[in-house]
RNA sequence: GCCCGGAUAGCUCAGUUGGUAGAGCAGGGGAUUGAAAAUCCCCGUGUCGGCAGUUCGAUUCUGUCUCCGGGCA
């Protein structure tokens, strides 16, 4: 063991994959500070229908809903947190299921001009009047190597480069090829992915949740938000998965079992999304889980094969000692 | 019991003037650098309800049966 940086341990995983749970479990045995990779987990008032621990988490409640966080605010907070946790003595452990944050922690993001409303209004309107593959052109013409990279109708990524060039003169390309340091560098890092075994275990266990999530009063806590009155369909923290689908039930566009299909609908794709990350991620150690929760054929278990059938919390504690 | 509609992809439905069919949603795969629980790209063979008839050829026309709506009794 010649690595003297400070430990710090990643927990990844889809949706409603358990990462909660034993990420509590572990943070009781092993003394971490749980830190969340959430971008939903991020909006106070957001509680329910986001699945918000009990167990206290660094980098919750810390928006509110009308705020835009973002992947660059999340590598600055979560850069100092994790560095005021070491300072404590004790490991971070950071949990969660928004990979891009992950990604941007572990290997650093370049240093760019951040989001710029009105020049995001300027682009909106022009695509709007001629459309997405115009602006692609527009992008095209002053950076060609990131129009070849993005899609012409891809509206998020192309707004984004073109804004970077308004903004800063300088092609988003340009940007990119100084890249910035990596957090993650500081630490001896082991990252973990949970996930249970089946594709169809993990959609119902989605569906109970929701119907959970409702139960739990679900209807009621973004009833709360829709009657603000500031807040919209288009910020980050009402576009989430659930809030999006209640916020049209409550503006009359869906009935409540629409609603409820179609936010269980956009959780499965989300989970797919968040696996199309996962299975190319390098350096994982995978858990797969069977319908009862615990370690099931396949990953860490066919490494160490004593560990079938038991509870993930176990063999994890025995993978990081 | 009678009359009228339906019966086509997991779901909702379009369509074929007879040459074995296509959208939306769901689902699957992929991308991903300050919105990422976002945004975008790619992927559609299914006894065209069963059986029989007409025809070179029927999912399409005819008959009949079954099931589901609606109406009349």
């Amino acid at each position: 063991m010649s690595d003297l940086r400070p430990r710090l341990i990643c927990l990844l995983g889809p949706t409603a994959s358990g990462k909660t749970d034993l990420a509590i479990a572990l943070a009781e045995t092993l003394g971490c500070e749980l830190v969340s990779v959430d971008s939903a987990l991020v909006y106070r008032g957001l509680d329910i229908g986001s699945a918000k621990p009990d167990y206290p988490h660094h980098l919750v409640d810390i928006c509110d809903p009308a705020e835009v966080y973002s992947a660059a605010r999340f590598v600055e907070d979560a850069t100092r947190i994790c560095a005021d946790i070491v300072a404590r003595g004790r490991t971070p452990l950071l949990v969660g299921g928004t990979m891009l944050y992950f990604k941007a922690f572990l290997e650093g993001m370049a240093p760019m001009p951040e989001a710029d409303p009105a020049i995001r209004a300027s682009i909106e309107a022009l695509a709007v009047e001629r459309g997405w593959p115009a602006v692609h052109a527009e992008l095209a013409a002053v950076d060609p190597a990131a129009a070849a990279r993005i899609h012409p109708n891809h509206s998020q990524r192309l707004s984004r480069a073109l804004e970077v060039f308004r903004a800063s003169g300088r092609p988003l390309s340009a940007w990119h090829a100084e890249h910035g340091a990596a957090p993650g560098d500081a630490y001896a890092i082991q990252q973990i992915a949970l996930c249970p075994l089946e594709r169809s275990e993990l959609h119902r266990r989605i569906a109970l949740r929701f119907d959970l999530m409702l139960q739990a009063g679900f209807e009621q806590e973004v009833r709360g938000l829709f009657a603000r009155g500031d807040l919209h369909a288009g910020l980050p923290a009402i576009r989430s998965v659930g809030y999006r689908q209640m916020w049209q039930y409550l503006a009359g566009e869906y009935t409540l079992e629409e609603a409820r299909q179609a936010a269980t609908a956009a959780t499965r794709q989300l989970a797919k999304r968040q696996l199309t990350w996962l299975r190319k991620w390098p350096d994982l150690e995978w858990i797969f889980t069977d319908p009862a929760g615990n370690i099931a054929a396949g990953g860490l278990s066919d490494r160490y094969p004593g560990w079938l059938g038991a509870a993930p919390a176990a063999l994890a504690e025995n993978f990081l000692r």
